[in-house]
DNA sequence: GCGCATCCTTGATGCAGATCAAGCGCGTGA
DNA sequence: TCACGCGCTTGATCTGCATCAAGGATGCGC
């Protein structure tokens, strides 16, 4: 059996030039363990906006996203909505020995997922530990990361959950670049007022209102909508309610 | 080298008696690896009250809880504070790969901890791979409770939060019992109204009027201020805004 | 260039839950 | 037996954010 062209958007790329290979769940894998993955993969192209999984639906398939921002979302019969996941290049989509996602998975912007048939990335799970530690070590940043985004919505005030949510993007954007934090550093919102309003349990009226504020107060300099320039790293984090030095990591 | 009588409280019980044998990081374990955690494990108890880790402190073992409840919470400078992570018999304490906790651990009741010393248990982890296995799927399901945790906290109003809250314990504390939805059930609350509080991101005395709302309408009885019984759980289930069927895991 | 949709901002008003305050019930130790 | 502390309840008041409402800016198709 041949796995050729089941992929009518992209051909495989070679994993070697790939821009998630050293932060993605195949960060640590050698060669040959790569080349068993590259047998189950595929690549996949979403429009901004498009629903990539419904809550519920069986999918046969995990992903890496290469490119592009999707997230994570429930919704309550009447509507309320909240995010509980943000997916950047790098960052994985599914469960693995579950066939379903208990959240809708959303294209944010244009998406690429490198995609795995789900059985064979679970028996490679299995023996390939390189890939299994580092699908450990994801799950477990994941886990810190919600615990940190609990505090913002449990008991943060509006403006410092707008101000911990540009923090955190801030540092996500810049990591790739390096970045040093404590001097003039920009970046692009990748959503929304009403995505942000969504990650951050308020609405978007109430977004719109702080950003604004925190323009009005220099802690932030605004591009357009959505380009942030932000003055002071350590003045935006004290307006966050965190410690200015100790870095928690997102 | 030998590691009797590192522990003054408890000698090493046999894993076959062991209450959590089967439910634990060692669940899928066979018998010579349970012997090789065996020969790294320790038990140590904490009285009701103890932190057993403080945030950012370093620490050399992970553990099981073997017994009692213990939480985990973060504490801003001003001194809010939210509850992140609800620990009962069978979950696991500490992050392979770093030796540091990002939370305060505090047992709530009298606890007892199954511990291993770190170095082994990270040696452990990478040539068993029943145990990485299972830590793996026990992330991945704490990722979802966290990621429930914050819809709660980020859209749901004060009641729903209480009786999402109930429901929560109530299926958590009778799981082992192999309870019957639907049916009449009782169970006893880990947690003071303080801590409930800050698992939910209120003030304590919004949780007593809540509880004193839910009980007012026939939601639930109380049995002195801890013990709750619940009448019909899918009423409850619609008090917490959740889908009175489809049952969202825990 | 015009109409329309999408995204965003700002103002006025209302309410859920926080805050401030008082007191109850129960267990514990002197 | 009483005093004390702790966990909890309930009442009165305040306030931060939601809600309701209107309009501005930008981009796109025709």
């Amino acid at each position: 059996m041949t796995i050729q062209n089941t992929v009518p958007m992209l051909g495989k790329t070679d994993c070697s030039a790939c821009p998630i290979r050293h932060r993605a769940v195949c960060a640590r894998c050698e060669d040959d363990e790569l080349e068993r993955l590259n047998a189950i993969k595929f690549y996949r192209t979403y429009k901004a906006g498009e629903t990539i999984v419904w809550a519920g639906e069986e999918t046969d398939f995990v992903a890496s996203v290469v490119a592009g921002v999707a997230t994570l979302s429930q919704t309550m019969e009447d509507g309320r909505r909240q995010m509980v996941g943000l997916l950047l290049a790098s960052d994985f989509i599914g469960r693995p020995n579950r066939n379903t996602v208990a959240y809708d998975v959303t294209a944010i912007s244009d998406v690429t997922l490198c995609s795995f048939r789900r059985k064979p990335f679970e028996e490679l799970l299995v023996d390939t530990p390189h890939i299994s530690q580092r699908l450990l070590e994801m799950t477990l940043d994941e886990l810190d990361a919600a615990r940190e985004w609990m505090l913002i919505l449990g008991r943060k005030t509006a403006r410092e959950k707008i101000a911990s949510f540009l923090a955190i993007i801030a540092r996500r954007e810049t990591a790739a670049d390096g970045a040093v934090a404590g001097s003039n550093l920009a970046f692009e919102l990748p959503l929304t007022r009403e995505a942000m309003a969504d990650y951050l349990g308020l609405t978007l009226e109430t977004v719109s209102r702080q950003m604004s504020g925190l323009k009005r107060d220099g802690v932030i300099a605004l591009e357009g909508k959505r380009r942030v320039v932000v003055a002071d790293f350590n003045t935006l984090l004290e307006e966050a309610g965190d410690d200015a030095d100790g870095g928690v990591l997102v």
